[in-house]
RNA sequence: GCCGCUAUCGUCUAACGGUUAGGACACGGGGUUCUCAAUCCUGUAAUCAGAGUUCGAUUCUCUGUAGCGGUGCCA
């Protein structure tokens, strides 16, 4: 529990929230929530970066938070120490804050913040588990993974589901205690009652119930003495006060289990709020086997975090009015789990890239000049010094170009032109300059006249071409392209005169000659 | 296998039990334009199936089907 001092306590939180209106009643349409400060959560491990679904649980908890005043609360779960590494909890934090979901309460916002690392509170959850081994609420296990591993085999052979069989659940007294003198290696189950049913009051769904017949007497502690993800959870959040855990559905079908391990601990509930999982193509739960699920990867590949935040919210979620673009303010402000709905969504991103081509559009030229220089660096077009030096000249490409972007990293191939000496020509633009084999060359002819006299000053430049082409006989369709594809090698690009200017008397003249005037 | 969740245009979604089932993206056509983009107009396109309740069902109920999730000493 975090005190008001910013220190932390160790222990379960002895008074823990008010688990809000009865489960019985309370479901979505009635609930309207929240008198008492909201405090959620976002919990990834760090076995992996943040993925597109794991940020849009993380802003769905972050548009919670900040839509009711409340609390986001940052925790790493380490507790699987096989996988879990420092660099992707690196990786996750900064992709957190790339988005702009940052957390109240975590790693780095107090002095002391052991409290949200799991593998940090073991002396916590083992005090637990000891009172719930004492209460005979739970008991040790000494299978063997082998042993079980062996049986859930032949359940599955024999196409029936495998449940643990109780085996040790009735060890005798005498038979525990010999096995603990043998120092035999054990796990911690928590005993599920056999029969009645468990109701999760879900915010999203309604009331789920399942017979809890069908439930597992679940392992809460490993062998080697690290809990398990269910139990810690149900640990921490308490601890935490956190007052609504939401989260992915794929977690819908442990949470009965982790209600009997609120039981058993004597907590009260949160609610729960289990929102829609992000699919691939395929309909299958989204994956790297999908392509990019990275979130970083879309911060590399030329998407604005707004973009990504705004797509992300409309996965699984519809604000009451028919717009698509949002600020992430806007977002708070109409941000309910009342409007969050039930199933899958699959994730598409021509859509954000729509969303993003807004967003590019919207910016100030100096900000989104500063955006796009990473992607011209890395390029190549552009070196560390020319970005100071030549910033006005950049900016003013950015700008010609800025409309066209669906994405900041299509800067540097749009503009290659601009910068480099050499150009090459499209197929497109080869066949534009064929088609047009018989004039081109007078009207290379008088443009390179036009510019030796006038220079590329853009009004003086284009005032004499339309005269003089004209006076050559030239159709403006005619001298429009073949200067276009002369000048730049491709078909598209920015205002003919704008992409004169901008390219300068030299490179110009250059690629005149070149082309053979 | 068992348990659970879900089902509206290709995709994201909207719709007090009464709408010509709406919007957005994508796609097609057209206007504008020196190209591309942008922009404007416009078109194609959906209630999984079957019963039931009801004057009336996308909406409620049941059954089926399909998809997904869970069923770990993963989270």
């Amino acid at each position: 529990m975090v005190q008001k001092d910013g220190s932390v306590l160790w222990t379960l939180n002895p008074k823990p929230p008010d688990p809000g209106p009865n489960p019985k009643t309370g479901n979505k349409k009635t609930n309207k929530a929240v008198d008492k400060m909201v405090r959620v959560r976002f919990a990834p491990s760090p076995t992996g970066y943040l993925h597109i679904g794991g940020a849009r649980t993380a802003l769905f908890n972050y548009l919670f938070a900040r839509h009711n005043n409340g609390k986001f609360i940052l925790r790493i779960e380490d507790t699987d120490q096989e996988r879990s590494t420092k660099e992707s909890e690196a990786e996750i934090l900064e992709a957190l804050k790339w988005l702009g979901l940052d957390w109240d309460e975590g790693p780095g916002k107090s002095a002391d913040d052991s409290m949200y690392y799991q593998t940090k509170r073991l002396p916590v959850y083992h005090k637990h588990i000891e009172s719930l081994l004492a209460s005979g609420k739970a008991y040790k296990c000494f299978c063997t993974k082998d042993e079980l591993d062996a049986k859930r085999k032949a359940a599955e052979s024999a196409k029936t589901g495998f449940k643990y069989d109780g085996t040790c659940a009735h060890l005798t007294p005498e038979q525990v205690k010999a096995k603990e003198d043998a120092k035999l290696p054990y796990t911690v189950r928590l005993k599920i009652p056999k029969d009645g049913e468990t109701v999760v009051s879900d915010l999203v769904r309604g009331e789920v119930k399942v017979a809890n017949a069908t439930l597992d007497d679940i392992i809460i502690m490993r062998a080697d003495g690290m809990p398990i993800y269910n139990f810690v959870v149900v640990v921490d959040d308490a601890d935490m006060g956190i007052t609504h855990v939401i989260r992915g559905e794929d977690h819908l079908s442990n949470t009965p289990k982790q209600i009997h391990i609120y039981n058993a601990l004597g907590i009260p509930l949160p609610q729960f709020a289990h929102i829609p999982l992000i699919l691939g193509a395929d309909k299958s739960k989204l994956s790297k086997r999908h392509g990019e699920v990275s979130v970083l990867r879309y911060r590399d590949n030329g998407y604005l975090p707004q973009s990504v935040v705004n797509y992300l919210a409309l996965l699984g979620w519809s604000p009451e009015s028919e717009d698509t673009v949002f600020t992430m303010e806007q977002l708070i402000k109409i941000f309910s789990l009342e409007r969050v709905h039930k199933s899958g969504a699959v994730f598409d991103n021509s859509k954000m890239m729509y969303i993003n081509g807004v967003n590019i559009r919207s910016m100030q030229a100096d900000e989104l000049t500063g955006m796009c220089m990473p992607f011209l660096l890395k390029s190549g077009l552009v070196t560390e010094e020319q970005s100071k030096s030549d910033y006005e000249k950049i900016k003013h490409i950015v700008l010609l170009q800025q409309e066209k972007m669906k994405t900041l990293a299509e800067l540097p191939e749009l503009s290659a032109y601009f910068f480099r000496d050499e150009i090459t020509m499209t197929d497109e633009a080869k066949k534009v300059w064929e088609k047009n084999s018989a004039e081109r060359g007078r009207v290379l002819e008088v443009l390179k006249k036009i510019i030796e006299e006038t220079g590329t000053d853009k009004a003086k430049v284009e005032e004499r071409i339309r005269i003089d082409m004209e006076a050559a006989g030239l159709k403006s369709k005619v001298f429009m392209h073949v200067i276009r594809v002369t000048l730049s090698g491709t078909t598209m690009g920015p205002g003919l005169f704008d992409m004169i200017e901008t390219l300068g008397r030299e490179k110009c003249l250059a690629r005149i000659a070149k082309a053979g005037a």
